[in-house]
RNA sequence: GCGAGAGUGGCGAAACUGGCAGACGCGCCGGACUUAGGAUCCGGUGGGUUGAAAAGCCCUUGGGGGUUCGACUCCCCCCUCUCGCACCA
């Protein structure tokens, strides 16, 4: 650390104190002002910050700083995630109580962020676990219930059994915990489920009505939704004519191509199917086999498809062709309806299957010419389909459809592979499901006058399995808010994704009591126009709070229809190419920066080293480069200072300091011409780089080479100019990169401005505009190429005609060599850029 | 396998709508100031090549083709990497 480096941490502290003491970014409702809600994803309370977080509060921070300064009504808040599984895991590890830990992580967390100087309205903090905030939640619950989108059901869930608890769907991956990485396994039991899929279409069908959001992102959520049209129907049993097989295809103009059946070797009507002792055991057996290699076959490259051929017969219904029926592992229980009819002509999975048990297989779809694949998926024309002959694939599959529909067989469905949401966790540290079990009445919602359910402090955490709250008696044992008589509480808690499902509903009014939140600060402050958080988020909490948001507005609670307008993905923050971790000794800690270079330097260089939706890869000499930026510019203003501030009597005649740029600045010199041009350059380029393109890296790329300008204008001006201009272009040119800079780095930049002689806060400026009248070029240079390779420059007044920029570059010397022997083509020339002579070879 | 995205100096990266490839920063080299420098400032820095120098020339955006006066950018084929989904009927 040298001595030469400018006080920052005295400057970070001394402008937090005062934004925080002149409630500087405190959001107030404004009808008059356009709304911008700025909103990153809310951290959960692990304990510390880590350098992804700081990544992305720089970014969500210069954003709404920004905007601030264009003028907008900026919601920029913070909270916490605050319930979830750690909390109880420190709890059994550390003999800490859940609360105690959690809280206790906030407050250093807050800590730690409040050195960043992000400008937070820091009295719309929220944490989930508050009762106060899940007690809304509740209360939707119930509201839910009684629409029948919250349901409880038996079900085979996914099991963690390292967590001891219930997961999503979307919290498994390649069947394992999102959380621990443990395998899951499947396990029946009762749970809470939310009806997501009644949302399945408008959830897909805004999918795209978001051109803010990323189309990754976007297709991520369009293949989790997954929703396919086909038909489905039954296939009915040889000889058993009180069962059928209900199946499932997306394509029912193939079904003149079915040679046979499968089931999923779960699917409950097979029991019903075995006809004899030997056959029952020989189900058991693929059964027990197939469990046991689902797991290693899961990650094999090409997996054989295991069957089982029933006795039993199904018939086609098209052909009335008696076809064998198979138990598979290829078919699963959990899609469509857990059987298919098999068609190997037109399906790569039945065709494979075919061969290998030497079924027919029989094509119903007209191949191109030399078509030498196996299965066939492509276009054309039916083939070998009765009445389908001659159809296209579209017209065969609604002529089919008609054709079961007419004989009540079948008729034509839509299926999703998205699953209705389970709520339901084994689990302490979570938002109580507000729900009992009276003897007389059965399951009863709890009352609305009795909300919050609250989760009882005293309770025993082993992480033993079952739900800790079924341990607790005066918790379990309650009244029936409906007979008065005993009832038992239901034990599980809700998922930790259904409070991250609305707290950026919360934010908008969030000490409210009267509701979950108030309608009128909603309708002002929603949607969330810009929101910033990591890909990981992609399906899990970015389609519940979508999701949450529908259902919000279907009980008349809200208007929008979708809660981010924009979304940004930010990358991940690696070193030495690999994501930070204690275990690869690779982890900065976002602490001992800002106490070695300040906040202003760590939060630059993550806004520069990167693009922000790309992965950062951080590097320490880089942050030493970005501290240097930072040095180079206090020096400039504090060395310069009296020359700057003798300026405010000097500006447009005006005893006060100049506003934002563009200053009433003419400039009689060429060299201040030229100065003054770089300075409405740079402020050109650095809001289009923030405000359409989100390429903060390249904005402050352009305030670098400002300030590189800055100090090679200072070096030879003295003698060039009128001591007055070179002042005026100077302040101009200082005041440019502050407020440039300001959302960068705040603190630095607003202690410049301070000491400028501005009384006034940075933050409360607008931005500065470019001065059109500076960026007018009275001469361009051009390119000159001949046949496409550069050869020559030309100095030219702008609008010289074509003609005579032709006549100069032909004659040009160093041109002259290159087309003195060869005969001219033609010469391109593009406007204010090159000239191409292109000459015949 | 399917889907999405990406491949540019020693490194992070830049290049608007097809128009000077490598801005800006790091690192490195040289110089200044200095008792000292890991501070600061100034200059240089893609590769090859001709030249004493000034100044040129050739090559270069994963590979191969194409369109065009002109391609990092558009089209076709291939390779590699990252991410997501993974038998979805």
């Amino acid at each position: 650390m040298s001595a030469d480096r400018y006080p920052f941490r005295e400057i970070e502290a001394k402008w937090q104190r005062i934004w925080e003491e002149r409630k500087q970014f405190r959001a107030v409702e404004d009808p008059g002002r356009p709304k911008f809600y700025c909103l990153e994803m809310f951290p959960y309370p692990s304990g510390r910050i880590h350098m992804g977080h700081v990544r992305v509060y720089a970014i969500g921070d210069l954003l709404a700083r920004f905007k601030r300064m264009r003028g907008f009504n900026v919601l920029h808040p913070m909270g916490w995630d605050a319930f979830g599984l750690p909390a109880e895991n420190a709890a059994i590890e550390h003999d800490v109580h859940p609360a105690i830990w959690t809280y206790e992580n906030i407050d250093n967390m807050r800590a730690q962020l409040r050195k960043m100087g992000i400008s937070y309205d820091w009295e719309r903090e929220l944490a989930t676990c508050d009762p106060a905030y899940y007690k809304w939640e509740q209360l939707i619950f119930i509201k839910m219930l009684e629409r029948g989108l919250a349901y409880r059901r038996r079900s085979t869930v996914n099991w963690c059994p390292s967590c001891q608890t219930v997961l999503a769907n979307e919290q498994v991956e390649a069947g394992r915990c999102w959380r621990c990485d443990s395998e899951v396994t499947p396990r029946e039991i009762d749970g809470w489920f939310f009806k997501i899929t009644a949302y399945a279409d408008e959830l897909l069908e805004w999918c795209d009505k978001l051109p803010g959001w990323p189309e990754r992102v976007l297709t991520m959520q369009r293949n989790w939704i997954g929703r396919s049209e086909g038909a489905e129907f039954d296939l009915p049993i040889a000889g058993r004519p009180e069962l059928t097989i209900r199946v499932f295809t997306t394509r029912p103009d193939t079904v003149f191509g079915m040679t046979y059946a499968v089931l999923a070797p779960e699917h409950p009507l097979v029991d019903r199917l075995v006809t004899d002792e030997a056959e029952r055991r020989a189900v058991t057996e693929f059964r027990a086999e197939v469990a046991r290699q689902s797991e290693i076959e899961r990650l094999a490259a090409d997996r054989p498809k295991r069957g089982l051929q029933l006795k039993a017969k199904v018939v086609n219904p098209f052909t009335d062709a008696p076809i064998p029926l198979f138990i598979a592992d290829y078919v699963l229980m959990g899609y469509g309806t857990g059987a298919i009819m098999a068609v190997p002509g037109e399906d790569q999975r039945d065709w494979e299957f075919a061969k290998q048990h030497g079924l027919p297989i029989v094509e119903t779809v007209k191949r191109p010419a030399g078509w030498e694949g196996e299965a066939y998926s492509g276009d054309g024309v039916k083939i070998n389909s009765g009445f389908l002959n001659g159809l296209s694939i579209p017209d065969a599959k609604r002529k089919a459809i008609d054709w079961l529909v007419e004989r009540g067989l079948g008729v034509a469905k839509v299926n999703y592979r998205l699953r209705d949401w389970g709520i339901s966790r084994q689990r302490y540290w979570g938002a109580p499901i507000p729900v009992l079990y009276c003897e007389k009445d059965g399951m009863v919602p709890e009352a609305e006058k009795n909300l919050p359910v609250v989760l009882p402090r005293d309770v025993q955490l082993s992480g033993k399995g079952g739900s800790p709250l079924a341990e607790v008696a005066s918790f379990v044992n309650a009244t029936c808010p409906k007979c008065g008589g005993k009832a038992r509480r239901e034990t599980d808690t809700m998922d930790t994704f259904v409070e991250s499902s609305w707290y950026f509903l919360r934010y908008c009014s969030p000490k409210f009591e009267g509701g979950m939140f108030e309608r009128g600060a909603a309708e002002y402050w929603m949607p969330v126009d810009q929101y910033i958080g990591g890909i990981e988020h992609a399906v899990l909490h970015l389609l519940y709070a979508r999701f949450y948001t529908k259902v919000l507005r279907d009980l008349d609670l809200v208007s929008v229809d979708e809660p981010f307008t924009a979304l940004l993905s930010q990358g991940m923050v690696i070193k030495d190419g690999a994501k930070m971790s204690k275990s690869k000794g690779n982890v900065v800690d976002p602490d001992d920066l800002i106490r070695t270079l300040g906040a202003d330097t760590a939060r630059l260089f993550s806004l520069f080293a990167a693009p922000p939706e790309k992965d950062l890869d951080w590097n320490d000499h880089g942050v030493e480069g970005a501290s240097r930026f930072l040095n180079r510019v206090w020096r400039f203003v504090i060395t310069h200072g009296d020359e700057l501030r003798a300026m405010t009597v000097n500006m447009g005649g005006a005893t006060r300091p100049p506003q934002s740029p563009p200053f009433a600045v003419r400039p009689t010199t060429e060299a201040g011409v030229a100065f003054r041009r770089v300075i409405h350059e740079t402020i050109a380029k650095a809001t289009q780089d923030i405000e359409r393109d989100f390429h903060f890296n390249t904005a402050i790329s352009a305030v670098m080479e400002l300030v590189n300008a800055l100090y090679a204008f200072e070096a030879t001006s003295h003698d060039a100019m009128a001591a007055g201009e070179r002042a005026a272009l100077l302040r101009e040119a200082v005041e440019t990169t502050l407020l440039l800079l300001g959302p960068i780095a705040p603190h630095v930049t607003e202690e410049l401005w301070s000491q400028l002689g501005h009384a006034e806060s940075l933050f409360t400026r607008p931005w500065p505009e470019a001065d059109p009248a500076a960026l007018v070029k009275k001469e361009v240079t051009l390119v000159v190429q001949v046949d496409g390779k550069v050869r020559s420059r030309l100095q030219v007044d702008v609008g010289t005609p074509e003609e005579r920029i032709q006549r100069l570059a032909l004659a040009d010397d160093k041109v002259q060599p290159w087309v003195r022997e060869r005969a001219i083509d033609r010469v391109v020339v593009v406007a204010n850029r090159l000239v191409n002579i292109v000459t015949r070879a």
